[in-house]
DNA sequence: CACACTTACGATATTCGTAAGGATT
DNA sequence: AATCCTTACGAATATCGTAAGTGTG
């Protein structure tokens, strides 16, 4: 008994059969032609080991174990559809939940555009973004709390997959009035003798920048958290600082101009992380082809 | 998708696979060949049109699709399984109720030996007696709301089924020291002079003894509604009654005799009552069954 | 090369539809 | 005679197990 096969059709059957109590309107019902279907109303029987209608030519009607059952049958086939259906609306992208960690700087300027064309194209997916620095998105990803992140770690972690999205090219902000904005590609060596406004020192914006300067030391001035607070800080002529291309939205303002730097192998690299094991949910990876083509788009 | 048609043992299989992260292991557990129960995931992950499992050589487990599916999973198996113990309970007869209608006389004298006989072989099925009057019980038969009844129509109502199980023949029950307790077997006519209690108009006892007396009248002194009530009005002195042999033992009483009646076609017939169409429930077959077959060892 | 999943394939079992049978009105 | 369920039976389909294939540590 314990290992009885049924199968969702068979309910369905004897439902139909229960509600319609005639084989031949259930068998067109559950297109099947009449014989059929009176075969598996009795391989039913069987297998429940009980009748489960009183027929004759005349009549269907069932029995009181075929109440019995017919009320579990409903409630097993309404939960069993129900199932189905929630497993197909996360299938099809209309139900789910995804989770990406991503780089402050990408989180404020580029995700944005990036998230809308997501909800646009799966609305019923709930959507949850960490901005972090590097460290903490990939922390999120190893963890399990976030399927991907977009971060700077070019360390390959064991049972993390890393992927390289995007090369982020430096730039010069500075105020128009200053000498370097006359320069259209200023070299790194350039910039040296001037105050230098810095993001704080576990920025992956700081991070790439001290690898390219190594011997050379900036000339600081301010050490900042939010590259606005930079922006507003170069307006204001405290100094100069080197942003990548991907975060200069925050300094297209009247008095600041930017400048790409001279070919110096200084950029910053953005990484798509993951597990390395485990496939992404079917929302998680229409996020991630979505992330992946959208920069694809930008830098061809 | 509304239409997909899944097996019990396929969910059975996914369960096991889900749990044991092992083809191999799981195909052991389901009583398969290994590449047969891989095709059995494989038919599974097609019906629902998505893969459950990140599988390769060196492990086996849910994507996260299948865990969600999983959950699903596990409470349709255990609902399909209580659903299934529950039918077979009442297959079996461990669970279950039975609804019987009978005679008063019966109720009282007949049925509690075999209720008893009944509960001690199905101890799980609650059994419900309406100790009424024929035609009440019949109703209750008519109605749905007994499954049969024990009574003493005769009458053949339409879409009811009867069927004779008991001919139960009148005793005299009168004083030890009354002129009648000479007699082994008085005739009718006999009776006739002496004051006679009667059960009420509307008992079968009544009715049977009205139909045989037909034209004679008897010499009411006294109608009582119970026969425990007649016997003591008769221990009394009050007059004779005249009663069939299955209420005998309400007048097992030291200063009062029974005697049969010489053949005078004055019997009672208690019928079966049942519906028509309709099976009985396993129960109810059950009480059926051990009442026909305790009647006929008590009248050969 | 050993282990674990997949593919290939012939054999078996199940399920199907058509056609004939039987019972009831 | 008409209707409806059942039985009979050959055909189509599905499922099984064995054996060979493939990829990974």
């Amino acid at each position: 008994m314990a290992q009885t096969n049924l199968s969702l059709r068979q309910l369905r059957a004897f439902l139909a059969l229960a509600e319609q109590r005639s084989f031949t309107q259930a068998a067109a019902t559950c297109h099947l032609s009449q014989p059929a279907f009176s075969a598996l109303i009795r391989t039913l029987e069987g297998e429940l080991n009980t009748r489960l209608f009183d027929r004759d030519t005349r009549s269907v009607e069932l029995t009181a174990e075929g109440r019995l059952f017919a009320a579990s049958a409903r409630r097993l086939v309404e939960d069993f559809g129900a199932a189905l259906v929630d497993l197909n609306d996360h299938v099809e992208r209309r139900k789910g939940r995804v989770h990406i960690a991503a780089l402050p700087s990408l989180a404020a300027g580029w995700l944005p555009a990036v998230f809308a064309g997501f909800r646009k194209a799966w609305p019923g997916i709930e959507l949850n973004l960490s901005d972090l620095l590097s460290d903490a998105c990939v922390d999120l990803v190893r963890s399990g709390k976030a399927d991907f992140a977009l971060a700077s770690t070019g360390v390959s972690h064991a049972g993390l997959s890393t992927r390289l999205v995007c090369t982020d090219r430096f730039y010069l902000v500075c105020r128009k009035d200053h000498p370097l904005a006359a320069e259209a590609s200023p070299t790194l060596k350039k910039l040296a003798p001037y105050p230098f406004i810095h993001m704080s020192r576990n920025s992956s914006v700081r991070q790439a920048l001290e690898a390219a300067l190594h011997p050379q030391q900036a000339n600081t001035v301010l050490e900042v958290d939010q590259l606005a607070t930079a922006a507003g800080m170069v307006e204001a002529g405290l100094g100069i600082s080197v942003v990548p291309a991907l975060t200069l939205f925050h300094f297209e303002r009247k008095n600041l101009v930017t400048r790409p730097l001279a070919a110096s192998g200084l950029t910053r690299k953005i990484y798509l992380v993951r597990r390395q094991e485990g496939s992404l949910s079917a929302a998680a990876q229409a996020l991630h082809d979505l992330v992946i083509e959208t920069m694809k788009a930008r830098t061809p």
